[in-house]
RNA sequence: GGCCCGUUCGUCUAUCGGUUAGGACGCAUGGUUUUCAUCCAUGUAAGAGGGGUUCGAUUCCCCUACGGGCUACCA
């Protein structure tokens, strides 16, 4: 490539990033590091109805937890700042006049009203109405009337936005990195509202004015972006500027059911849809930081949604991601979102952690129980249960019996509690008690030294001994609960089951 | 309705004309663990349909069906 490249994610504001943007942030992220390029961050917030309050710091925020934040953005190496569309207001009325100069775009005076009539009225007849020259006769614009009388209209100060004059009879051949060619007829094109009467551009606008004047050398966006590719070629072409390569990716769907994955989704099906916690009136939204996933799983899974590198490989972190990452290899085909496979890349991640840092990660969880543990005997614990576990928040549940004596007996476990038990269980804590050296390995040969002298069964000793010390028939290796809880805690724990059962 | 994109196991996908259509998640079974889970092994399961092109189509072309997106002075 000879260009340097430039790329950027340019979401709007209003509310939370979610999952899809997120892939698309980090497929230009990717893009970016591959080519040695620069990724940056634009704010497209032309549309003031819409703007949702921290919707911009929480998308930074997010960018950020993830490990893909830009290196170009809002009071970052401002060198094509301001990157907030709304800061770059004035900017963008220029160009829409040179476009009215060259006769690449009018002046419309339509009302909204009149617009939805023409469109009902159309559409009764069996017609696809669409604002162009087919229908100008029933326009109100200043392709119907003098220049002198549009001069005294807009002096007047009657509302007008200005519309792209779209080239008639043309057929247009398009590039899609990933889709290859794409034809168009410019004849079925609305001629798109370009300024907005509120003095706003809209986003076409905007969009194509920055990606030009920041240097953007690909647009990789989401396929919900195609049918507006015309447009933005044609605008270019109008500005006699040379328009950027452009790649769409494709959509993320709803695990079940039809459609795209949108931001209801998440909470109702039971996984999360945002990279973070949300919250508003109307109640949280579940993050995937908040839920206990790791940041590096979350971008694996998803880099894995529509690309691969064609081999057998699915583990990548995010360097090798960058490494390896390209366009061409990105599927064409929307991609159902499996909540079940972004858990299993979850448990994948919590393996690698190490030890150390899983601990620091319980820590909390433990403190808000009042809960006092040694840290040494807590990277203990946490290297027994982790590899049963997806999720850091699952420890809890996992390990309780390591920090207090269980309250009450799996019912159906208890079953196993014959009659003949509670003298074994007795005779158990008379073997126990002798023991001197209380680490798993000495006590596991001694209590079956002692079974196998007495010709007594494994189950018969192994499982009310793991009840009476977890409260369930669950857990890791028995001998190593018994050295973590100690000589004491044990015995008073088959004691009281004793009692109780 | 119109326009555009797409279609390989239930799901994510490999395959760039010739393969027993491969891997992963899930599920099932077995083994390990006298527990649960993990782990290991095995199994389950796919080229939407119809036409072409070709000696040969999952792969190239067309049609149909189905899925998706867009169709705002929202992005």
């Amino acid at each position: 490539m000879s260009k340097q490249v430039r790329v950027r994610f340019a979401p709007s504001p209003t509310g939370p990033l979610h999952i899809g943007g997120v892939r698309t942030a980090l497929f230009n992220y990717l893009f970016a590091k591959k080519h040695g390029g620069v990724f940056y961050l634009r704010i497209e917030d032309t549309d003031q109805n819409r703007f949702v309050p921290g919707a911009e710091e929480y998308i930074m925020e997010a960018l950020e937890w993830l490990g893909i934040a830009p290196s170009e953005t809002v009071g970052k190496n401002e060198k094509f700042g301001p990157y907030r569309q709304s800061e770059r207001k004035d900017l963008y009325k220029q160009y829409a006049d040179q476009l009215i100069a060259s006769g690449n775009a009018y002046y419309a005076f339509d009302t909204t009203e009149a617009l939805e009539s023409w469109r009902k009225h159309y559409e009764s007849k069996g017609e696809t109405f669409i604002y162009n020259w087919k229908y100008n006769h029933v326009l109100d614009n200043s392709l119907n009337i003098l220049p002198t009388e549009t001069e005294k209209r807009i002096a007047s100060g009657d509302n007008y936005v200005i519309r792209f004059k779209t080239p008639v009879n043309e057929t247009l051949h398009l590039n899609d990195i990933i889709r290859g060619d794409i034809k168009f007829e410019t004849n079925i094109l609305d001629d798109k509202v370009l300024f907005k009467s509120d003095g706003m551009p809209t986003y076409h606008l905007a969009n194509i004015v920055d990606d030009h004047l920041m240097e953007t050398s690909h647009v990789i966006r989401g396929e919900e972006w195609l049918p507006s590719m015309p447009l933005h070629v044609l605008l270019y072409k109008a500005f006699g500027w040379e328009a950027p390569e452009f790649a769409h990716l494709p959509l993320i769907l709803k695990p079940i059911g039809n459609g795209k994955l949108s931001k209801r989704d998440g909470d109702k099906m039971g996984f999360p849809v945002f990279p973070l916690e949300w919250k508003t009136e109307e109640g949280i939204s579940s993050g995937y930081r908040e839920k206990g996933f790791f940041p590096e799983a979350v971008i694996n899974f998803l880099a894995l949604l529509g690309w691969n590198d064609g081999t057998d490989q699915e583990l990548f972190s995010l360097e090798e991601l960058a490494e390896k990452f390209d366009l061409n290899r990105v599927h064409k085909a929307g991609a159902k979102f499996d909540p079940e496979k972004n858990k299993w890349f979850n448990h994948q991640y919590l393996q690698k952690q190490s030890d150390e840092s899983l601990a620091k990660a319980f820590a909390p969880i433990l403190s808000e129980k009042e809960i006092v543990v040694d840290n040494n005997k807590l990277i203990k614990i946490v290297s027994l249960i982790k590899e049963r576990a997806n999720f850091v928040s699952e420890f809890w549940e996992m390990s309780d019996f390591f920090f207090v004596a269980p309250t009450s007996y799996d019912e159906k476990a208890a079953k196993n509690w014959k009659e003949e038990t509670p003298n074994l269980m007795q005779q158990l804590i008379s073997v126990l008690e002798n023991i001197g050296d209380f680490t798993s390995i000495n006590i596991e040969t001694i209590v079956k030294d002692w079974m196998t002298k007495n010709e007594i069964g494994m189950g018969k000793v192994m499982q009310p001994f793991r009840l009476s010390l977890v409260g369930a028939l669950k857990g890791p290796h028995l001998f190593d609960i018994v050295e973590l809880i100690g000589k004491d805690e044990t015995i008073k724990r088959l004691e009281k089951a004793i009692a109780t059962l």
